[in-house]
DNA sequence: CCCCTGACTAGAA
DNA sequence: TTTCTAGCCAGGG
C-alpha cells in the first residue's frame, strides 16, 4: 500500500453522494497534483470499496469504461448526466 | 535500470 | 466544433 493509494482512497472516502469529482481534483486533494493518470490506473487496479463513479474526467466527462454503468450510479445520486457527461457547476452564458 | 501502457489534461491544428 | 500531439505520474514487463 503506497502513500499515493491511501491518499487517493481517502479523498473518495472524504466524497458525499452527489459529489462529483474530477481525476486532476482527486490527485491535487491527494497531494499529487498533476497525478490524474495515476488515480485512473488506481481506480481501475484497486478493489477497494470506494465511490469509483463519483470520480470523472475534466469537464465532466466520463472516461471510465463503464460510462453507462458509472451514468446509472450518478443519476441514482441525484447526478443528471447527460450524452456520457455529468453536468457540473456549469453555467455557461445561455445555457440550456 | 530501461521501455511501454493507461479510468488524464491542456494546447495546437 | 472535432482530432491530434506533448507532458504528466504510477505500475508492469
Amino acid at each position: 500500500m503506497t502513500d499515493f493509494e491511501r491518499a487517493v482512497l481517502r479523498v473518495l472516502a472524504g466524497l458525499a453522494p452527489g459529489e462529483v469529482v474530477t481525476y486532476g481534483e482527486v490527485a491535487d486533494q491527494a497531494g499529487h497534483p498533476g497525478a490524474a493518470r495515476a488515480v485512473g490506473a488506481l481506480l481501475r487496479r484497486t478493489t477497494e470499496d470506494v465511490p469509483w463513479w463519483r470520480v470523472v474526467g475534466a469537464g465532466g466527462l466520463l472516461r471510465a469504461p463503464s460510462a453507462r454503468l458509472q451514468a446509472e450510479l450518478l443519476r441514482a445520486e441525484g447526478v443528471p448526466v447527460r450524452d456520457g457527461r455529468v453536468t457540473l457547476g456549469g453555467s455557461p452564458p445561455g445555457n440550456r
